[in-house]
DNA sequence: CTTGACTCTGGATCAAGCTCCACGGTTTAG
DNA sequence: CTAAACCGTGGAGCTTGATCCAGAGTCAAG
C-alpha cells in the first residue's frame, strides 16, 4: 500500500487535516492525485514534506519562507539561477539566529548557575547577554 | 536627563509607540511612572528591556515565553522556587532549537556545495537533514 | 494665546496560521 | 442495505501580535 487518505497522511504527519488542506492552498503541498470520487491521495513523500514543514515552522520560519525553502530543494533539476544566492542567504540568516541564541543559552545557563542557593546576581545575565549591544 | 516620554523610548528602542503600550498591556513592561497629565515617564532600564524583547521576539519566542523569561529573571531576589527548573526547560528548548537549526543549516549548506555546476543531488538534502527522523 | 507636535484611552482592524462548520457525497464493516 | 466513519468545498471564526483611529487633553515655541 503505497497511497492513502489525507486522513492517513495527517495522521503520519501530525498534524489536522485542514492543516493538510490549508497547507495545499497556501502551495507548501503539491496538488494531490484524486480518485474518481475526488478523494486525495498521497504518498510517503508527502509525509516527508509535511513533517519538514512541521519541523521548519518550529524553528520560526513562515510559511512563505519555508515554501521558498522547498522551492529551493526541489528546484535543482531546473536552472541553477538564483539558487545558490538565494540558499546562501537563507543560510546567513539561520546562522544569525544560531548565534542569538546561543547567547540566550549562555545567559540562561549562567542564571542557573549562579542561581543554585538563592544567588547574589545584582542583575539579570539574561539581559546582560542580550541586551548589551545595540544592532538589530 | 534621564526619564522622558513614550514616544523617546519608542525611538530609542526602535519600536512603534502602540507596541509599547501593548506590550504595558500584555505585562511586558511594567505600569510606568506617570506625571501629573497621565503622561508615561519611562528610563534606561525600560529601554533594555524593550530591547530585550524585540531580540527575543526575533528568536521565534512568543510574547508569553519573554513575559515568563523576564519574570525568571527579575526573580532574583525572591525565592527560587521552581526558577531552576523552569530555567532548565528553557535551556532545554533552546539548545533543542540550536540543534534544529543546524540541521538545516547542514542540509542548506549541502545544497549550495553540491549545486555550483547544476548539481547531481537526486534528491533534496534539506529534505533529508531535517526529514530523516520522526519525533517532534 | 495659538499652533503644531505629543499623549491618553478604548476599541476597531489587520495579517498569519490555523481551526471549525454545514451540507452533502463516499467507503466500508457487518 | 445501512450505519459509522471519511472526505469534499467554501467560508466563517479564532489567536497572536500588532497597528490604527477618533475624540480629547497637554506641552513647548513664538
Amino acid at each position: 500500500m503505497s497511497l492513502f487518505s489525507i486522513g492517513e497522511l495527517a495522521r503520519r504527519a501530525d498534524v489536522a487535516i485542514d492543516t493538510v488542506r490549508y497547507y495545499e492552498r497556501r502551495q507548501l503541498l503539491p496538488q494531490p492525485k484524486r480518485r474518481a470520487s475526488g478523494y486525495r491521495q498521497y504518498d510517503d513523500e508527502d509525509v516527508r514534506r509535511l513533517r519538514f514543514i512541521r519541523r521548519a515552522k518550529g524553528l520560526g520560519f513562515a510559511l512563505e519562507d519555508i515554501r521558498s525553502l522547498l522551492d529551493l530543494s526541489l528546484d535543482h533539476d531546473h536552472g541553477v539561477h538564483g539558487l545558490r544566492a538565494r540558499a546562501e542567504a537563507k543560510l546567513a540568516d539561520i546562522d544569525a539566529r544560531i548565534a542569538q541564541l546561543q547567547k540566550v543559552r549562555r545567559g540562561l545557563r549562567q542564571l542557573v548557575a549562579d542561581c543554585p542557593g538563592s544567588g547574589a546576581l545584582d542583575h539579570c545575565p539574561i539581559l546582560a547577554a542580550l541586551g548589551a549591544k545595540e544592532s538589530s
